[in-house]
RNA sequence: CGGGGUGUGGCGCAGUCCGGUAGCGCGUCGGCUUUGGGAGCCGAAGGUCCCGGGUUCAAAUCCCGGCGCCCCGACCA
């Protein structure tokens, strides 16, 4: 494939990629207020895609949508200590309204928990009244000092789901269960695999007992946390008063969680999958999955080949693919070709007169793996049936690519401190240690090599020997990895 | 919030040192010819040179002061 024009490779300079790629591929623009941005169609119909596939998952986990406002009072912030002291840094506050400055300063929200256990603590009285199981989806708004696109911006889309439950074991479930979740929507759409497990006490959420985290590893071998989901305790039904009466008629607290992920997602699809031509969309996510691209020289071609090129898109229609006619007069087949694959569009049908005359489309991979052609000569009616099933494999191709990059990045049995320093200067990824549990050493491995405790691994990922020996120096009490973190 | 860079038609840039008609490429619009990997020719439109002040006969250019944006670091989904 010939270089690219306007995207800096990969290789010259990963964040200038980064950006030009989400420039190009037209998923997002930056808006006139510094740290904010405009998710233009192509990026958001892959987050309408990424909704419908979570929101299936979390209505067959029995979650039910509702909204909460974007405003709350200053005063539901600071209930939870934690809570307020953690997301304080980056509130946005509404002091004035009505041509009057607020007695009570109005928070735009940066998470929900307030506002929603406040109202879940009006709607409780029983344990009859539990669990509840709900979600929303909305913008929240984290004033953060260095922006960028989808990675972190100061508004961004997200869902946030909040549960009520009347037992710890009940919600710890409720926590873990959401977690997994994630990490199949992860796979199963996003073709970006997550390692799960629990955050430190240094990296949990605000006010949380628990976080467990996905983390993914992209593409220049940094960590993106791509979701979220923690076991909140008592602590915010004791501050909001969320009591319920117990079968055996006591009073007592509920217990909540809360989970998240959000359009940061659209970043890790870029860093995961994304190469020095553009972005590649799994078929899962992507609002166009094939684009018929009609080629023709004279008048009278263009109008056959245009016809067939419809029907073409008619009959794959029916088998429930996206696609999209490129009909447009004033652009070469060449210059489409450029702009379906920066766009990430992951197969394309290209029909000619010459293809006309032999009843066969060319169908092309944006991305090949293994021996697999980029470019065949099909029968039209073949090209057609394997559609679907040729998408399938793509989506799996591109998850086992991940896999696979992943584990070739992941270093475990590190023992020795110089040893993870050098991985950190050098090539980066994920590295497992063992640790004793002792904060000092990842403010020590933060000081020295940049990089933080991801996430503490759930038992498939952990290695097939535990470790005996903390990085620090001491004896392990876990396994953990590191790493460079978006 | 510190360090660096940058601001000139929609986009990318030159011009700034050394003041003197605001230019180039891409894109856009119109016409004709084209279309199997980023089309060609002809014509056209499009600019408070980031903002404010100053110096000067004259400022994109020199001086002073502001602002925006991007990148790199400290904090974070």
């Amino acid at each position: 494939m010939a270089e690219n024009k306007g995207l800096t490779p990969r290789g010259e300079d990963f964040n200038a990629w980064y950006n030009d790629v989400v420039l190009e591929a037209e998923l997002a623009d930056y808006s006139p207020v510094r740290g904010s941005m405009v998710i233009r169609p192509w990026g958001y119909g892959i987050w309408e895609n990424m909704q419908k596939g979570l929101d299936g998952l979390f209505r067959d986990t029995g979650h039910e949508n509702a909204y909460f406002p974007l405003l709350i009072p200053m005063s539901f912030i600071e209930k939870e200590k934690e809570h307020v002291e953690g997301f304080a840094p980056e509130l946005a506050v509404v002091t004035h309204a009505g041509g009057k400055e607020l007695e009570e300063h109005l928070a735009i929200r940066p998470t929900s928990e307030t506002i929603i256990y406040h109202m879940y603590a009006r709607w409780v009285q029983s344990y009859r009244d539990l669990p509840i199981l709900m979600n929303q989806w909305c913008n929240v708004m984290r004033w953060e000092l260095r922006t960028r696109l989808f990675l972190r911006t100061a508004e961004f889309l997200w869902q946030e789901g909040h549960t009520a439950h009347a037992t710890a074991q009940e919600a710890e479930a409720e926590a873990l269960q959401m977690l997994n979740v994630y990490r199949r929507f992860m796979e199963e759409w996003v073709a970006m695999p997550p390692v799960t497990g629990m955050k430190s006490e240094s990296e949990r959420f605000a006010g949380a007992v628990r976080s467990h985290s996905c983390e993914a590893l992209m593409q220049d071998n940094r960590a993106l946390q791509a979701g979220t989901s923690h076991f909140l305790g008592q602590n915010f039904a004791r501050q909001f008063d969320l009591k319920f009466q117990s079968e055996a008629g006591q009073e007592e607290y509920a217990w909540n969680t809360s989970w998240g992920v959000s359009t940061r997602l659209i970043g890790g699809m870029v860093l995961t999958h994304g190469d020095d031509v553009g972005i590649v969309v799994p078929p899962r996510l992507a609002p166009v999955q094939g684009v018929v691209v009609p080629i023709w020289r004279k008048e009278e071609e263009a109008v056959a080949v245009r016809e067939k090129s419809d029907e073409v898109a008619a009959r794959l229609k029916k088998t429930g693919v996206r696609v999209k006619v490129d009909g447009r007069g004033h652009l070469t087949p060449g210059a489409k070709f450029w702009e379906w694959e920066r766009k990430g569009v992951p197969l394309r049908v290209e029909i000619g007169p010459k293809d006309l005359a032999k009843e066969q489309v060319v169908l092309v991979r944006r991305v090949t793996s293994g021996e697999e052609p980029r470019k065949e000569f099909l029968p039209e009616a073949q090209a057609v049936a394997e559609m679907p099933g040729r998408l399938e494999a793509f989506q799996g191709a591109l998850l086992q690519a991940a896999r696979d990059r992943r584990e070739a990045n992941s270093h475990r049995g590190i023992t020795d401190f110089g040893q993870l320093q050098e991985i950190m200067d050098g090539p980066g990824g994920f590295v497992y240690t063992g640790w004793s549990g002792d904060p000092a050493v990842e403010e020590r491995v933060k000081a020295e090599t940049k990089a933080t405790l991801r996430v503490i691994p759930d038992p498939e990922f952990r290695s097939a020997t535990a470790p005996t020996r903390c990085i620090g120096g001491g004896d392990a009490k876990m396994e953990v990895v590191w790493a460079k973190a978006y």
